[in-house]
DNA sequence: CTCCCTGCAAACATTTTGCATATCA
DNA sequence: TGATATGCAAAATGTTTGCAGGGAG
């Protein structure tokens, strides 16, 4: 799960410095349950840390994804959103309407991903694997 | 295959009309091994067709989009590219280095798909399953 | 001949860069 | 204290809109 102290290591440990913005990303996207883009992101960050700079938004964005902290959701639309690095390892769900990301397990994915790349000759170093659709409350 | 008379009896039947700029994106589309951007369409398009304007490409490939002509390629880095329909049916490989998309037959993946679903409640409509990697030759 | 489509220019939105100041370690 | 990181403003980039003229059917 989403721990700050861990996630602070991390960037420690990169030889980065554990600032006030950066902390307040790390909030923001730990206290959501889906993707935000850096103008939500700067919006609820300000309500923590009045004084945060947009700038400070996309180089922590920047940054994040850079150390596995964050990654890019790719959403038909929306492919400026981000969400925490463990709310999706490359295999989620998302919801069209609320915007909503639930991950689930990728068994059976491995061996796909292995057949395809031993038949195309490809090396693999990461996979996407999104579903795009309505999750149960937006279906009403 | 892409082939051109197709695509504009989509078009026609959609009540479109077939101009110029339409059939140079097109053109340009069928063409390309990999996908490309606005720009990189624009800048191509105007071997074949001087005039092409700006506005038109970014029209067209939102006209091609939705009537399934086209696709939006969400890369890592890249996710304003597009590439022609036949070439992405929502799973193929994409070559870090050089672009190139290697479309592959999605077997197991509607199982997957369907238990998936099952267990979360959701209605899907669309997937996107992407292997990111180098393809035989930039592994050189 | 009519309406849809085009291309230009300008408006807009979003992201990046330059630089002086503030801040973490 | 010193190197990093910040925030502002301005620039760069990418995309959309308004509108008069042009072309497909």
């Amino acid at each position: 799960m989403a721990d700050l102290e861990e996630q602070a290591e991390v960037m420690r440990r990169a030889g980065y410095r554990l600032t006030e913005p950066r902390k307040t990303v790390l909030r923001v996207l730990a206290a959501a349950h889906g993707f935000m883009d850096a103008a939500a992101i700067l919006e609820s960050g300000r309500l923590i840390h009045p004084h945060l700079g947009r700038v400070s938004v996309y180089r922590t964005l920047d940054l994040l994804t850079e150390l596995g902290l964050a990654r890019k959701v790719h959403a038909a639309d929306d492919c400026h959103s981000y969400a925490r690095a463990d709310l999706l390892e490359g295999h989620y769900l998302v919801c069209e309407r609320c915007g909503q990301i639930t991950e689930f397990p990728c068994e059976g994915l491995d061996e796909m991903i292995k057949s395809v790349t031993q038949r195309y000759g490809f090396s693999v170093h990461g996979h996407l694997l999104q579903l795009e659709g309505l999750c149960p409350s937006c279906q009403r």
